[in-house]
DNA sequence: TTTGATATCGAAAACGTTTTCGAAATGATT
DNA sequence: AATCATTTCGAAAACGTTTTCGATATCAAA
């Protein structure tokens, strides 16, 4: 099945292609009659316009690119889909990538530049430790949104939770119910949220006048659950007199937990535990964790909507004002403390 | 920055755009000094052909399209995250969209058709009826490739579990360790993965000799943890010596585990539970959740490896050899049995 | 020297749209 | 009737590739 062109359009209705274009994208010049004779003949055969060429002759592509950290991962997950609905409703499309390395994200961008998309959300990577190829991106004419993981050098708009914040709210929710003792399990040295969330506990612990010592502080750099289990572990033989963990991610908690029960400490009465981030499951583990709520999917439509506006701007030949948005997060308690 | 083209790699070269393209392409009438003269510059300005052009002349998009039901899924999520390694791997990139409605779903085929990707994944939504929708694509020669849910009427490959051997795997396993009173929380009347689970279950109650009495069946359509906690507590008013459950998730296995604790059931000893998938977390509840390992990477992968041949094939001219490519899953045994 | 085969290149069409600009037709104004 | 403005349309260029086909140059064979 051939698929119809505006030329067989216009040798049906018996006009020319420019006609038919017109008719089909609202020119003014174009007799109400014509117009809908048209109209009525596309909707008919159920006709589109062929993207390539639209996108060939109007250099934009209407598809925005997103390089994402990881896929499996509740947060993340839901900032996607608040992006893709997002997206829906304006007619783009959304292309997915991932990575969580320097070199991958120079590869990603460079292919999603190739593909002339018209906007690109990234999350730096951990190990990113330069921003050159971030300048590629608006050299090339398009829109850079960053998310969650920002640089702040970079010069595009930004969309972040206020990590430092957060952390402080977690902290002194851990100290307001008695805990003095209080461990964290922190992110990798790089990253500015691993940064900022220790900021905000060592912070919190300092203001509520606890000292603060390096050594109830692990580094769990994946995140991940075995890494907080081993650190619980070594933590719990540094100072079995710790009562509350402050954890940088939900899994990392969850294995901390895991070591706790493990040892028949009793949680939240001898020790406390805060995660970050409220995976959808951690409301059904036992005890249920306390954490820091990000709202994932509202990131997401809010990415979406700063880069339509940056992308107006851009069209506009204006300078655009580059905005950072710090979405606001909670404080979710559960049983964990 | 404008971005240079072929015309400019001509003129800066003295050839001709003809000769450029045709060194950039491995064309055999090009001598090998000139080509080499060409990939050389090239390289050094980091030329890329422009993809819309490219697109509109081959009529090829080198993009895929995938509709998903759920994106905060781990299993959805590791079938995506296979696809894109996948598809990275073979220069193409995945357009993501979401549905699990038969309205969306048609309005995002013909979105994506519109935007003439090579191949659509689709796994039907709950509620898809008719295929008719299906026909469209390889009308219009674009290679669908059906995934999890799918149609078998519908004329296409597809990649798929065994639904019913799993589900009578899961239950076997519960009567091999001395259970005899089964429950099943079912998905909806209507999918057939849905269908084919409960068919398992039944099958293999009457293997062993045990009668199947439906007023032992919940249906928990949505197959979250709320409809879980809820069919266990109906499920416990009718027959308080239920000593087993299969769940057609894990997500509603949760959840009747979270009504049993509260009854102060012993797990496994009083009641055995197997869910559906292993989503990450399920080894981290307690008790950690025995279930069926969906291995949704490696589906991911054939997915995209299956779409690759059919698209060869296509290209071919050749009548497509549809394939139906079951998946190995496997019996995750934990404390919850 | 002529013929034929082979190697190397380029002109031009095609892919399907959008948009500029000018032409023609119509209507209003003197 | 002549002029001017307005409405409505279409020719053609442009977007940047790929590919067909023909042209030229080169070289060996007769």
């Amino acid at each position: 099945m051939k698929t119809k062109t505006l030329k067989d359009l216009a040798e049906a209705l018996n006009i020319s292609i420019t006609t038919v274009s017109k008719a089909l994208n609202n020119y003014p010049d174009i007799s109400a009659a014509t117009r809908k004779k048209v109209l009525d003949y596309a909707q008919s055969i159920d006709f589109t316009p062929n993207t390539f060429a639209t996108s060939l002759r109007k250099q934009e592509s209407k598809i925005v690119g997103i390089i994402i950290p990881k896929l499996a991962h509740y947060f993340f997950s839901m900032l996607l889909q608040g992006i893709i609905e997002k997206a829906e409703e304006h007619n783009y499309l959304v292309i997915v990538l991932k990575s969580n390395s320097y070199e991958l994200e120079k590869i990603h961008i460079r292919r999603l530049l190739k593909q002339k998309v018209d906007g690109i959300f990234l999350s730096l990577a951990q190990d990113s430790h330069d921003v050159s190829h971030l300048e590629e991106i608006w050299k090339s004419g398009t829109v850079l949104i960053q998310y969650d993981r920002v640089s702040k050098i970079a010069k595009s708009s930004k969309i972040v939770i206020n990590d430092r914040g957060a952390a402080s709210q977690a902290v002194q929710h851990l100290i307001d119910s008695g805990k003095k003792k209080i461990a964290h399990l922190r992110g990798g040295l790089l990253p500015q949220v691993a940064i900022d969330r220790f900021i905000g506990y060592r912070k919190t612990l300092e203001k509520n006048g606890i000292e603060y010592q390096s050594d109830y502080v692990e580094i769990c750099e994946k995140g991940n659950e075995n890494q907080g289990y081993e650190a619980a572990k070594k933590l719990w033989a540094r100072h079995p007199d710790i009562d509350g963990i402050f954890a940088h991610t939900d899994m990392t908690a969850l294995g901390a937990i895991k070591f706790l029960k493990e040892q028949k400490i009793r949680i939240p009465d001898q020790v406390g535990v805060v995660g970050f981030s409220n995976w959808n499951l951690t409301a059904l583990t036992s005890p249920s964790l306390t954490t820091i709520n990000q709202p994932g999917k509202k990131m997401g439509k809010a990415i979406f909507t700063q880069f339509l506006k940056d992308l107006k701007a851009l069209k506009a030949k204006e300078n655009i004002n580059y905005n950072t948005k710090v979405i606001k997060t909670s404080l979710i308690k559960r049983e964990s403390s």
